[in-house]
RNA sequence: CGGAGUGUAGCGCAGGGGUAGCGCACUUGCUUUGGGAGCAAGGGGUCGUUGGUUCAAAUCCAAUCACUCCGACCA
């Protein structure tokens, strides 16, 4: 590609829409043009990034046996109605109605669209299992959107359905899924961690499922890691040890003090000065389960956070929510003061794991500007209460055998898979015929890959601040190359080379501009390719020599004429 | 949806009741060629939209829309 012939246009300055490296380097590289909040146009150069991290998903997913095929984007509304999920997807669905009133929707996803192509072709167990995949364009309208392709409302996904008569099936296919995955993102240069997910309401509780996640400081997810102990989660789902905790043991009577407006653990912990650790944090949950509200207590160690996720899959909830204000009141409940003695009877109360049964803590005593200090669960509660796991993981906790040290990285999730069980098939009443010529109805599994949000993860990971550092395999080019001085000689040989690197099958951008050196050398940093070569008339002319740089390593490489072709052969191929 | 903020040229910004501005980008010419060149001449705007106040509104007021950021969602 001759660079004067191209749609092609950088920005020096940072567009001031954009927060995140990515987002900002894509718009300055001119690589992507925002057309409506979380929508974006790719153009000719990002293009060729989507369409490279496409290819390599493809070709990895063609490995595994399963096929490619192209789901209408838009998802008639009759088959979410037959799943259930009309309803469940909410806004997050754009929903509209054809001329004659007919519900359709912009798929978000497709289990219903791929059930309703399998049920109407499979029959047997003998065709099973399968594995269908497509890669295409998804609309969700986030509540959201943000960080350019990091969060799109649209964007392109590579979704994968497989269907099984049971269960070791769906495992041989989910883990053989699982090594394409790491395939594919070793494959792009990205450093990721594959971890233990929650599954929110894509499958029932015994199902597996991993999230890839890009490791970027810029991620939204946090990750708990022990490399050492094989341990990998999202930090939504992980359970880990504290360390350093020292229970007040002291026996001591339950006492009430008066702590006049001191209402949160930093207020009371520093009035009363003890430690975060000897006092108890007590929330109040709304839980939304089939249409019925409960109100929930959870008590934590004082300087422990929630973890919603775990709090929502214990209870089973739809929905949950912190209560609001006006309803503590409406308990007669004083916010800031809450604790666990005197509650109304209808609350249910859940004890995070780490609370001592036979320590003293102080806590709210449920009277204005009183706690209570010297309270033991065991013998001054007098409401039953649950013990659980609910608290967020934090740096500095120990993994759960309490050997080692954990770490929390952020992470950026590229693919989640998903063991589905039989939950689409049987809402969608789809069944095969068994061994024993019985009707049973087919386990699936769903995986996908953010494709776009991958160009966004590459950059995150790989940029300095001259701009992109593309990971060779989705770069948009191979090589930049171009000259400096205005002797024709020195083009026309630029040009030979050119055509030369070319046929040797390198995809070569050619910057045969008419523009001063500094300014060719700062697209090029921008847009990162692995490698410039550059013809300059000073070292040409006078030496001979041809300058190789590195974008990864900053490296100048000089090289005679007569070894560049193999010096840019080895360097590209030892590229990352 | 709650909170915060921004809308003026393609991009980045200034201006603040009376003539629409700067830098970059763009066009033409000459010069320039190893780190976003110089000189000269140009093109480009319903100042987000609608309504109000006023002799006069980009500027004041109101409504509305769009976008960005912080929280619940997710590839």
């Amino acid at each position: 590609m001759k660079l004067s012939k191209a749609f092609w246009q950088t920005y020096k300055e940072n567009p001031a829409e954009a927060e995140i490296p990515s987002h900002r380097l894509m718009l300055r590289a001119g690589l992507i043009h925002k057309s409506a909040a979380g929508i974006y146009n790719y153009l000719p150069f990002g293009y060729r990034v989507v369409r490279k991290i496409e290819q390599i998903v493809r070709e990895e997913m063609d490995k595994t046996g399963a096929q490619e095929l192209l789901m209408s984007v838009i998802t008639p509304g009759e088959l979410w109605q037959e799943s259930g999920r009309w309803e469940v997807m909410g806004d997050e669905m754009l929903k509209f109605k054809d001329k004659s009133k007919r519900d359709l929707s912009i798929s978000p996803t497709n289990e219903e669209a791929v059930v309703d192509i399998f049920r109407k072709t499979i029959k047997s167990y003998k065709s099973l299992p399968i594995t269908l995949y497509q890669i295409n364009t998804k609309f969700r309208d986030e509540i959201r959107p943000r960080f350019g392709l990091m969060r799109g409302r649209e964007f392109t996904m590579k979704d994968a359905y497989s269907f099984h008569v049971d269960k070791p099936s769906l495992d041989l296919v989910y883990d053989g899924l699982f090594k394409a995955y790491e395939a594919c993102f070793n494959r792009m240069g990205l450093e990721f961690i594959a971890v233990e997910a929650d599954a929110g309401n894509m499958g029932s509780k015994d199902s597996k499922t991993h999230e890839f996640q890009v490791i970027a400081d810029t991620g939204e997810d946090k990750i708990v890691y022990s490399a050492s102990e094989g341990l990998a989660a999202n930090i939504e789902k992980a359970t880990t040890k504290r360390a350093n905790l020292k229970p007040q043991l002291t026996k001591a009577d339950c006492t009430e003090v008066a702590t006049p407006n001191k209402k949160s653990i930093d207020e009371v912990s520093s009035f009363l000065k003890i430690e975060q650790q000897h006092s108890l944090k007590c929330l109040l949950f709304s839980s939304v389960k089939n249409n019925e509200e409960e109100i929930v207590l959870v008590v934590l160690l004082g300087d422990d956070e929630i973890n919603e996720v775990k709090l929502k899959n214990y209870l089973g909830s739809s929905h949950l929510t912190m209560l609001a204000d006006n309803k503590i009141e409406s308990l007669g409940l004083l916010k800031g003061f809450i604790g666990p003695c005197g509650l109304p009877k209808n609350i249910k109360m859940l004890v995070e794991e780490h609370i001592s049964e036979d320590a003293y803590y102080v806590t709210g005593a449920n009277k204005l500007d009183t706690h209570l200090t010297g309270f033991n669960l065991k013998r001054d509660c007098q409401s039953a209460y649950e013990k659980v796991d609910l608290r967020m993981s934090q740096d500095g906790d120990l993994s759960p055998s309490g050997n080692s040290n954990i770490t929390i990285r952020k992470g950026i999730e590229v693919g989640h898979i998903f063991q589905l069980g039989d939950k689409y098939t049987k809402a969608m009443s789809t069944t095969v015929l068994d061994q024993n010529g019985k009707a049973v109805y087919p386990l699936m599994g769903c995986y996908g890959i953010g494709i776009t949000r991958i160009a966004a993860a590459a950059i995150e990971q790989h940029h300095d601040e001259n701009g992109i550092i593309w990971p060779k395999a989705i770069a948009p080019f191979h090589l930049y190359l171009t000259f400096v001085g205005k002797d024709p000689e020195i083009s026309t040989i630029a040009e030979k080379y050119y055509s030369e690197f070319a046929q040797k099958g390198y995809e070569v951008l050619f910057d045969d501009r008419n523009v001063g050196p500094g300014f060719k050398f700062k697209d090029s940093e921008l847009l990162g390719l692995p490698l410039r070569i550059v013809f300059g008339e000073r070292d040409f002319k006078e030496r001979g020599e041809v300058e190789i740089f590195v974008r990864r390593t900053g490296e100048k490489i000089f090289v005679k004429e007569s070894e560049l072709i193999e010096k840019v052969k080895s360097l590209y191929e030892s590229a990352l």
